[in-house]
DNA sequence: CAGTGAGCAGCAATCGATTACAGCAGGAAG
DNA sequence: CTTCCTGCTGTAATCGATTGCTGCTCACTG
């Protein structure tokens, strides 16, 4: 494999000259050109890891997700690519399980691989970043907020889960029921901070009963939704404040009753009879079975929540010190898909 | 940060004697438990761009996969993390969009960062990775066959593709037709091959009318269902011969006929009328936002699928220099999930 | 014409770990 | 007692690119 000395050698010129010429700094026209010749007649490119271990960073940087087979994460991760892809950064890809553990094991592999920089979204609200942070690695938090001075990005969830609840209200829905995440992510106590705010100002209850905590997969809705139904019967409409908690809420209402969702006070229209549940959730479901024309859909933007956080880090690498900032990232697409109530 | 010259002071040895403590050479025993109390006492840990560029090959494999947001190629990943994590290596993931030259760019990455290897499902049946063989880095294909002489890791995609059919016909569906992915990806080609030899052993036609070549992806098997239901109206049933087709298929029947699917000869059970399809699909509907049990699905075991292959790569990396093997991935579940006729 | 400064190129140090080689101690064999 | 061998350990070279420092050239100024 053709190194930097064979290079210069071919070019005539020093090793020094050539780095400079491949790194844009200032060299003689006519011997960056022939610095350019020999690099395509010898087919060279530069060993990053030497470069990385001079540079004292290397051109890779960490996606650590709680759950990589989230089609949430997945949208961000596509985007953190091609933005990274762009810039001639590496991604790794680091599955957390939403594990304090393994969250703590992936940033140490961050630290020791000198990676340029971190995109997090938290397993906790308290990460092990400070480490990373105090060697001056560049540290952006996305999707949960954390305590620690970084930079952040998220959603408005707040406004996420008022809208969703709001919309179903809207279409005539009015015992709304919220199954959330745990009570340790703030994304679920946002989202149902939100829920809570729209019923009151819907002047609806948000009783106690109504909201039942669980986990952010799928099992985690389909069994709330038995434990809603048990505790709560009265509930006509059901809001998930995640996408695969939603994807639970559907399959479970499919699997018990088999039939499209309904309209607010329609009679049961199937053969088989059971509660009539509105069914409203914050974020997308691509590739659900069913039609999801009934579902009171509030979109998210995954991909975009990506590509802002990407772009925020790649500052931060490039050399901007600037105090943390915490960015809310807009929703594109700010309707709420789903028919209104007829 | 500690270096190595840290703790080689601290226990009273040379960094050559730390190192070999560290790395599991002769040693002896008292000396090693210096090196250990002083690897504690610092928090050491070695930097690994250090190392690589001395070993001449990181602790970082790629996982080059054509679309990080179909769940199947995520559960892949999983599989592979978890792998790689017991063996300290970090995984890089490549989205590649199927498309020949963001792969190209990519194996230039792995080649340039001396990534220990390379987990590749080709976008092509013949993709660039000559120059990596060339210069010993291990690499592993899987999922898709390739025409070269390296390692791969496939399922028995005809098998696949017979047995779904099996099924269907067992169920008593008479015109089976099929939606597979595009000519030039073996998966497509072989599992329709599968599907062909079934129809022709359970006595049925398998005319080239029942055929649709489509992409691999939802909006695929959404446009093919509806191009087949216009070509070949007399089919009583359609085989997706892969996930995302398979949602495609069911979301355009639910945006269709909105009603749960029939079983065979049944009359129109809903209150929409429409042509009675059974649906089979090859592979995994986790998101699946309908109720499943009259889909006849076979399940593949894409984590496996993914361990198989790390373990594999993980082998060649140690220095396994066996001739290149074609490892034919076992199905878990060897059954067929679907009620059976009534 | 001497002095000053800008611009550029090259030498050599440097990043931090691994490892070839040489040296040394202690035991076995002759 | 000498020789040889085995088994550790330490010194220093090494991986390959980047960059601080020095020094040269050339243009411009006074």
């Amino acid at each position: 494999m053709a190194r930097i000395v064979d290079v210069a050698r071919r070019a005539g010129v020093s090793t020094a000259t050539v780095s400079r010429a491949l790194n844009g700094k200032n060299v003689r026209p006519e011997l960056a050109a022939a610095v350019r010749d020999a690099v395509a007649e010898l087919g060279y490119s530069p060993d990053r890891t030497a470069r990385s271990l001079r540079r004292r960073h290397s051109e890779v940087i960490a996606l650590v997700l709680p759950d990589v087979e989230n089609p949430f994460f997945t949208a961000v991760a596509r985007g953190v690519e091609d933005v990274a892809l762009e810039a001639g950064l590496s991604v790794v890809l680091c599955n957390t399980d939403d594990r304090a553990d393994k969250e703590e094991r992936y940033l140490a592999v961050v630290h020791d691989e000198k990676m340029a920089g971190v995109l997090l979204a938290p397993a906790t609200s308290t990460p092990s970043i400070d480490k990373l942070v105090g060697h001056g690695r560049s540290v952006v938090v996305f999707d949960r907020r954390v305590t620690h001075a970084v930079d952040q990005v998220t959603f408005d969830n707040r406004s996420l889960g008022y809208r969703a609840a709001r919309a179903l209200a809207d279409r005539g829905f009015r015992r709304i029921a919220c199954i959330t995440g745990p009570a340790a992510t703030s994304t679920a106590v946002d989202r149902a901070d939100g829920w809570r705010d729209a019923l009151r100002d819907a002047g609806l209850a948000a009783d106690d009963d109504l909201l039942v905590h669980a986990n952010f997969r799928v099992d985690g809705g389909y069994e709330a939704l038995g434990v809603l139904l048990d505790r709560s019967p009265t509930a006509d409409a059901v809001l998930a404040t995640n996408n695969l908690a939603g994807v639970g809420v559907l399959r479970a209402l499919a699997d018990r009753y088999g039939r499209p969702l309904p309209s607010p006070g329609a009679g049961a229209g199937g053969k088989v009879t059971g509660p009539e549940l509105g069914v409203g959730v914050v974020g997308d479901l691509p590739f659900a079975t069913s039609r999801t024309s009934d579902v009171t859909l509030v979109p998210l933007s995954p991909r975009s929540l990506g590509v802002t956080a990407a772009r925020l880090l790649l500052g931060r690498i490039a050399g901007d010190d600037a105090p943390a900032r915490h960015i809310v990232q807009e929703i594109e697409d700010a309707t709420v898909s789903a028919r209104t109530a007829r």
